[in-house]
DNA sequence: ATAAACCAAATTGGATCCAATATTCAATAT
DNA sequence: ATATTGAATATTGGATCCAATTTGGTTTAT
């Protein structure tokens, strides 16, 4: 029997579907922070009703990306330029950790894989895309790394600060640094110098601070 | 109009006090690891429904407390030596940076309670609350700080090795050496020595990570 | 006797309904 | 005119009910 098998048990409920579906709306701008997340409204447009909702907004709620009063529902979740700084400051702690770890794993695939979206990012020339494929890059990095418990907080950090990321990305000279910076990275790891690879991380994400916190208000 | 007023909307809901019970009965060791977690018991404990309770048992997962599968329900996560060895390397990185921050932050009054906490970790012998009053130590120092994500992240790593803390004080000298070590941090805190406190923050995280690996199965 | 098929109980996922609270807006009093 | 009251509407929190799936035991065929 010659059958291409899948975890059915794994098939996804429609409350992690709804999960998903909010997630990826929220970290990519299309519902503006603030904004209210109405369950039934919801609940309509995945054709379910309201229990997959709210259980998928409790779910949103426990990794910060929406915020919920009792009675009045959610709403998605901003942060003030100290707590954009915070969670910069995290990411320079955590992600250059697992870039050292990642690079004595990296297979030869993946180091062309990274090459190739090193390459995607650097030449796109569409402004709407540029967040995605700057969070490709440096999560297939990532990939290599088996410390789940980092990755996990990574994720997380750079979820929430994504919409702060794609306006670094299309402010003044922000591409083009990222590009630069991108490619030091990735050579690095080629070059098996972990040490290297998380310094130039962490520099990388101070830098992207820096220029944010430039030209946000009342820093 | 002299009346002291409180915050309605922030009452509890059933299904956040579902969620404390639960978090703390899982950290606290009363549910052991790879027990389920049956919906229907637990609404008849609290006198709900299982609507709050699933909600409950969702944001745990989201926490790492729990793991659900389809329609076969959540049991209580367990940790492999190799996940546990992650959570205190994650542990001796993130919370040296809170007590760094928290120091020059800290007041006469806090640290006189920490010197408290500090005080009565030392001098109890219930093995039965010895997890609670090393928690306790910590978490005041940590309470000067203004880092919430840092906190956040600390906060859960703590919960899902909670056990393992325990385990670990109640083994050989576990307790003396913790003990003593709580005390320098504590030393160099009321010196306002932020990188000591920070150093020795980290080296009594590494510590008990090396004496908990020790003891652990084919580790 | 053993293993496959199958049926009943247990359990979870989701839908619908009701209760509690918030919000909006018209009516009223000052 | 403005501020306050109160009713109608909208929205969320929770309870109850039904459907889908798993689990454990029983039957049945070999």
């Amino acid at each position: 029997m010659k059958l291409k098998s899948m975890d059915i048990s794994a098939t996804a409920s429609a409350s992690s579907i709804v999960f998903d579906a909010l997630r990826k709306a929220i970290i990519g701008g299309q519902l503006e922070e603030g904004e209210p997340l109405r369950q039934d409204e919801i609940a309509r447009l995945f054709n379910t009703s309201r229990i997959p909702v709210r259980e998928a907004i409790s779910r949103l709620e426990e990794q910060g990306l929406v915020k919920t009063q009792r009675y009045k529902g959610a709403v998605v979740a901003g942060l003030s330029p100290q707590e954009t700084e915070e969670i910069f400051d995290l990411r320079a702690l955590v992600e250059p950790e697992i870039i050292r770890n990642a690079v004595p794993l990296m297979s030869k695939e993946l180091l062309t894989k990274a090459r190739d979206k090193c390459a995607a990012f650097s030449a796109s020339s569409d402004p709407m895309e540029w967040g995605d494929l700057n969070r490709d890059f440096h999560e297939t990095l990532y990939s290599a790394s088996d410390l789940k418990f980092f990755l996990e907080i990574a994720h997380n950090a750079i979820d929430r600060v994504e919409r702060q990321i794609r306006a670094q990305l299309v402010m003044s000279n922000g591409m083009e640094r990222a590009g630069r910076e991108h490619f030091g990275i990735l050579e690095a790891c080629e070059q098996g110098d972990a040490e290297q690879a998380a310094k130039l991380t962490r520099d990388h994400i101070q830098g992207a601070k820096k220029s944010l916190l430039a030209h946000l208000p009342l820093s």
